[in-house]
DNA sequence: TGCACCACGC
DNA sequence: GACGTACGTGGTGCAA
């Protein structure tokens, strides 16, 4: 077997670490971020890598013989924060019971041990992996050396071969130490050439190879400017890329054949993961962990009659489905808290109580619950009415932070501070293993739910208002709760049939483009799996690479698009991969989710998710159903009306997002575009381009549409780029543009982030929030994107809260009007309805009018409908 | 079972 | 210069 040496930077890998994850304690109050994730960093090397030999070096002390070159080496970095230090002791623990060997050297670094261990090692004979968080480490690559440098978070490994470096840098490996020289490195305090970044200085080594070479032929470098930068600062570049070699000779006393790994001491190991509390992973090594037992006891009552004593005012009510799709999954216990007790029963016994199936309708009496839709619509499957809910304690938690509100009972539980409870994962397993435990341990788990429901209503209530955001809990997000049960309880009625044709269809025409596909490519392979597609086209085909993923070549639509001309083949494969998305998702995907009795889909609707406020759909997601294309938007002709001479009622809101902005923004031209009803689209191109109406080309009209895209959505000048396929700056130049021309928004862009950065989160009108911590992240694109976060979300938001509310308003004035037709869907701009003929006169009058005046801002807002036979038809 | 990639909507 | 860039859901392939 070859032999194979793994060496571990491992300060740099404990700091990424740190950084990379939050602050963890365990129960003795240390701090175990950096442990915990040095510990999967490990595992993960260990099991990709099963190195014959090991060992991880770290810094000794301070100075390094580095400091004697330049007084100022590593000067001015933070010192490592305490939080981080306290850990080290824990990180050498952790190496002793995996009997990993760790190694330091006075007045060196960990760089240096490494570059002087790999070195012996390769002319051993060794294969070598290097793993740090820090690039320099690069320079070590070689024919039999590879360097694996940390990416995002801990356990995602870049690693560096020669190849690889050349692609990303086009240099090889010894020319690194140059590229550091001049470039320098701000994190160890290397100056380099002032002036000179990543760019340039591979620039310059493509054309002269080294610094000295550069130097000695300074004159032919071509920029003035750059020229006077690296005569003034010569004997900087020398010594940065001193200061930037690694040594791979220091005096080091272990040799390659000491550092062999013959396994972990697994004893040691589980103490140690017991001590610091890392349960995941004991449970990794077959421990069960056992619970934290400082859950108190419940007194509970197992109730196999319901009488009124039971029932009372103001009680909690826990409704418990073991399958997340509560369409599907059947009532497994409910439980109840109040005044005169703590309750559980079963289905069985509730069904069978009329006292309790009364009490549950009564409007009047008021509930609270966890997950007032599931359980509205689960107890509605049993014939069981629950009205008169005036507590969600998973929207409260929403509403409080969407960011937190994992879909988790004991999670949202911890949060809020309301005694211990089991997780759900404790109590009923997770997997195949998942099901539901002896009814005293279920009784005893529910009833635990019923009591946090029950203590935490007044706490959450509390902080609602303390946020200013209880109205948004009770006048929008409650109501809209049993809107959505009403819509998702009576569903979409499916044409099978029409379906069934489709999907025959569609079989014939995919077997044929198959044929042919393999037919081009000169043999049989699988057109859906990406890697096996890259080698045909990529190697076989030898088409040009365009752009590569983490794993391989990107074979993405937008990569085909341009690879149109090049081969016959690829323009099968771009229809192939529509249809077969028509095929999988839409039609089968569809099919497999209709229910037998009545033909139809009922979706979930999650509304407590998104981080903006908007919906989202599954089971099936019907908020996703192809429109663009004239192909997939023929499946819209399988959603059907639920009743003969009824009709699908489509209504749209026409540009929301631009009009909310108009109004937050308060700009005064676009306020004036929307108030004269232009085409916004046109009207941003004139004033973008600074053209009048007649001159806008359908270009210019496609470039301001896409930049009003990206206003909305948030996205950078690269993502527009993207969509536009035009290069990053222009894009940028597009979005400069934009906002000179709209002064009103920039100023409102500039003041949303001061804000963000001021409150920790921005609010949409409705006092909806979304908190921002990354708004000041010293990370550039961390705090990019909480700044794009800060712009977008009052816009988007603003907008879910509006048609929220316009639900509402809907629901209502079609009771107050005596109507039939009945709500079906939202799709976070637009309502669709299902509706007799003979109403469809009045929903032209009604759902522009209610949609339109859901709330009054400085702009009209603008409604659009239509109507047909199927959904299809209602464009 | 979990991750990577791809594609659909707004 | 920073290396990753609206938000969701779901399908298939593939390695563990």
């Amino acid at each position: 077997m070859k032999k194979k040496l793994v060496l571990i930077d491992g300060n740099s890998i404990a700091y990424r670490a740190f950084f990379a994850l939050p602050l963890l304690n365990n129960d003795k109050g240390v701090h175990t971020n950096a442990v915990y994730g040095f510990t999967t960093m490990l595992q993960k090397i260990m099991t990709d890598e099963k190195p014959t030999h090991i060992l991880v070096a770290f810094d000794a002390g301070k100075t390094t013989f580095r400091h004697k070159t330049y007084g100022e080496y590593k000067g001015g970095r933070q010192k490592t924060p305490p939080e981080l230090s306290e850990q080290f002791p824990y990180i050498r623990e952790l190496l002793d019971a995996y009997q990993i060997p760790r190694y330091e050297l006075e007045n060196y670094e960990a760089d240096d041990i490494i570059g002087t261990l790999s070195l012996q090692a390769e002319k051993d004979g060794y294969e070598v992996k290097i793993i740090s968080g820090d690039k320099d480490l690069t320079q070590l690559s070689s024919e039999t050396t590879t360097v694996g440098i940390t990416r995002k978070g801990i356990t995602d490994i870049e690693m560096y071969t020669p190849e690889h470096i050349m692609e990303k840098w086009e240099i090889t490996p010894d020319r690194i130490i140059d590229m550091k020289g001049l470039m320098g490195d701000s994190s160890d305090n290397i100056p380099g050439v002032p002036g000179v970044g990543e760019k340039t200085a591979i620039k310059l080594l493509k054309q002269f190879g080294t610094i000295e070479k550069l130097l000695d032929s300074i004159d032919e470098v071509s920029g003035k400017k750059l020229k006077e930068k690296l005569e003034e600062n010569k004997d900087q570049a020398v010594m940065s890329k001193e200061l930037a070699t690694i040594l791979r000779e220091a005096p080091v006393k272990v040799t390659v054949e000491e550092l062999n790994y013959e396994g972990s001491d697994d004893k040691k190991l589980k103490e140690f993961f017991k001590e610091l509390g890392f349960n995941s992973l004991l449970e990794k090594m077959g421990e069960t962990v056992e619970e934290e037992q400082d859950l108190q006891d419940v007194s509970f009552e197992i109730l196999t009659e319901i009488n009124d004593g039971h029932l009372k005012e103001d009680s909690s009510l826990y409704i418990e489905v073991m399958e997340d799709n509560y369409f599907n999954g059947e009532i497994v216990g409910i439980s109840m808290r109040n005044q005169s007790g703590n309750y559980f029963f079963t289905l069985e016994t509730a069904l069978s109580s009329k006292a309790f199936k009364e009490w549950a309708a009564d409007e009047s009496i008021k509930k609270s619950v966890y997950d007032a839709k599931m359980s509205i619509v689960s107890l509605r499957r049993q014939d069981i009415k629950l009205n008169g809910v005036d507590f969600d304690l998973l929207i409260a938690s929403y509403i409080l932070n969407p960011a937190e509100s994992a879909d988790d009972f004991a999670s949202v539980a911890k949060r809020h501070g309301a005694s211990a409870i089991e997780s759900d994962e404790a109590v009923y397993g997770k997997g195949a293993k998942r099901k539901v435990p002896a009814e005293e341990k279920l009784a005893e788990h529910l009833a635990r739910k019923a009591n946090v429901v029950y203590e935490l209503k007044s706490i959450c209530e509390e902080s609602l208002k303390e946020n200013d955001q209880y109205q948004l809990f009770t006048d929008l997000e409650l109501p809209l709760a049993i809107i959505l049960a009403d819509m998702e309880y009576t569903g979409v009625a499916v044409d099978v049939d029409r379906l069934k044709e489709m999907k025959e269809e569609l079989a014939n025409r995919l077997d044929e483009m198959e044929k042919k596909i393999h037919e081009l490519a000169g043999e049989v392979f699988n057109i859906n799996s990406p890697k096996q597609l890259g080698v045909v086209l990529f190697e076989k085909l030898e088409l040009p690479v365009i752009k590569k993923t983490k794993t391989g070549y990107s074979t993405s639509a937008d990569v085909l698009e341009k690879l149109q001309s090049k081969h016959e083949i690829v323009e099968h494969i771009l229809n192939y991969r529509q249809l077969g998305k028509l095929q999988s998702t839409y039609i089968e995907g569809l099919l497999k989710v209709v229910h037998d009795d009545g033909h139809k889909v009922h979706t979930r609707f999650n509304q407590a998710l998104t981080q903006t406020g908007r919906l989202s759909s599954t089971d099936p997601n019907l908020q996703n159903i192809p429109i663009r294309l004239e192909e997939g938007r023929k499946i819209r002709q399988a959603f059907v009306p639920s009743e003969k001479n009824w009709l699908m009622f489509a209504a749209d809101y026409s540009q929301i997002e631009l009009r909310v902005l108009a109004h937050i923004a308060g700009d005064e031209k676009l306020i004036h575009a929307f108030n004269e009803g232009m085409d916004i689209h046109t009207k941003t191109a004139m004033d973008v381009f600074h053209v009048d109406a007649d001159s806008v080309t359908s270009n210019m009209r496609r470039h301001a549409k896409a930049v009003n895209f990206g206003i909305v959505y948030g996205i950078s000048d690269f993502g527009l780029s993207q969509s536009l396929g035009i290069t990053r700056k222009e894009a940028g130049e597009f979005i400069q543009r934009y906002l000179d021309s709209y002064p009103g928004v920039k100023e409102y862009m500039d003041d949303i982030i001061s804000e963000a950065k001021q409150k920790g989160f921005v609010k949409t009108l409705l006092q909806r929030r979304r908190y921002i911590p990354e708004i000041t992240s010293r990370n550039f694109n961390l705090r990019s994107f909480a700044e794009r976060t800060a712009m977008n979300t009052p816009i988007q938001g603003s907008a879910a809260d509006i048609i929220k509310k316009a639900m509402i308003d809907m629901a209502e004035r079609l009771e107050k009007e005596n109507l039939q037709s009945r709500l079906l869907l939202q799709v976070h701009d637009e309502l669709i309805f299902e509706a007799p003929e003979e109403e469809i006169e009045r929903l032209k009058e009604i759902v522009p009018d209610v949609m339109e005046n859901a709330v009054e801002l400085n702009v009209p807002l603008k409604v659009d409908y239509s109507y047909g036979p199927t959904w299809y038809d209602a464009k």
